[in-house]
RNA sequence: CGCGGGGUGGAGCAGUCUGGUAGCUCGACUGGCUCAUAACCAGUAGGUCAUCGGUUCGAAUCCGGUCCCCGCAA
């Protein structure tokens, strides 16, 4: 049985899945077709933007889906395309049983996380928010749950402590694309089975959403507040408030790293120490890398406080 | 026409309301001090004030057009 000869249709939408597509075409394997979200006005003027992977299809010229949702006449314009296997990786719209049935050797989804931790649609955030110092990738066999499907296979990786949402995404992309191709090789050739997934461990993780940046100087210590820099500084990225002049201000932090140690500062308190600019927590301090204030661009801690000296002592909420 | 902020020496800002030959901090360079480095002290260089046009005796500053950057909202 060659991968190579199968009918595959590929459904994903973000980097994670566009990376996995085009290295799937390189490796000669054909893709049938393709579906991804609709595009979707983004920026101050609102303009349309591509989804990563319908860049891809259209590199590659690869025909292309935008359905905003999956209904009767796409189960049939599916089912006439005589599948023999339908890849998911990230596609962020929730596949009907009936299209579920339709594929000779299923909907098999590559999930970045290990089954059955960090179900559903924000994995990579979610580990690098808990903190967590393992995740992995797993291709499975898909039912009508949100990756609740028994599983053919799952690798583990480590997580470096200082790693960010970036970086980690990068090293997930990678293991994917090693694993995934020999994976669905196997699959094909009936050479492996899946395996349910132990409901002991499971999780679920949500939608990111823009109030997940905030900062919660009260709650959270500098590790936490770190975890969720590492997670969120793509988007919606960390913020805080501050007031001055008797109205609050926005203002969105990056930080290098954290420390345990404190100072006679207030929770949420930047002050400098030689040439760094920390910020007090309940526990720990947090090493500023970069400031933006609404409207201005992102500025290095050091050229910030250079041109804003008053901002030294102010206290972040 | 969704709302708003901004573009001033290499970097970050002030000055704009109340027009009158451009200022602060950092950096760079030179010299001093020092066993030496940092620090510190003295000095030097570096700006068509985004751009085009208008008003004026005179525009960074007032008025209009254009380009670019950013926050919010979606």
């Amino acid at each position: 049985m060659e991968l190579q000869s199968k009918k595959i249709i590929f459904m994903g939408t973000p980097r994670f899945a566009s990376e996995i597509l085009s290295d799937l075409i390189k490796k000669g394997i054909g893709i049938d077709c393709v579906f991804t979200q609709p595009d979707k006005p983004v920026g101050r003027k609102a303009l349309l933007a591509a989804t990563p992977v319908k860049e891809v299809a259209l590199q590659f010229n690869i025909e292309l889906f935008q359905k905003q949702k999956l209904d009767a006449d796409t189960v049939t314009l599916i089912r006439n395309k005589k599948p023999d296997l339908i890849v998911v990786a990230a596609y962020g719209i929730i596949l009907p049983k009936e299209i579920l049935e339709i594929p000779t050797f299923g909907c098999i989804n590559v999930h970045a996380s290990f089954l059955p931790e960090l179900r559903g649609s924000s994995p990579i955030h979610t580990a690098l928010k808990q903190g967590k110092k393992k995740t992995g990738i797993s291709v499975m066999l898909m039912d009508e749950g949100i990756d609740t499907g028994p599983v053919f296979f799952k690798k583990s990786l480590s997580i470096n402590r200082k790693e960010t949402y970036l970086e980690l995404e990068s090293k997930m992309i990678k293991l994917s694309t090693e694993i995934l191709a020999p994976t669905l090789e196997k699959i094909i050739n009936k050479e492996i089975k899946p395996f349910p997934q132990d409901e002991e461990g499971k999780s679920l993780t949500k939608m990111v959403k823009k109030q997940d940046g905030k900062i919660n100087w009260q709650n959270q210590n500098a590790k936490e507040i770190f975890n969720l820099y590492r997670a969120f500084h793509v988007w919606p990225k960390t913020y805080a408030f501050f007031e001055k002049d008797n109205s609050k201000h926005k203002v969105t932090l990056t930080f290098s790293d954290y420390k345990d140690e404190n100072h006679p500062k207030e929770i949420g308190q930047v002050f400098k120490n030689k040439d760094n600019i920390l910020v007090q927590t309940i526990n720990g301090t947090l090493l500023v890398k970069t400031i933006q204030l609404e409207g201005k661009k992102e500025l290095s801690a050091k050229d910030f406080i250079n041109g804003k000296p008053a901002f030294i002592e102010t206290i972040l909420k």
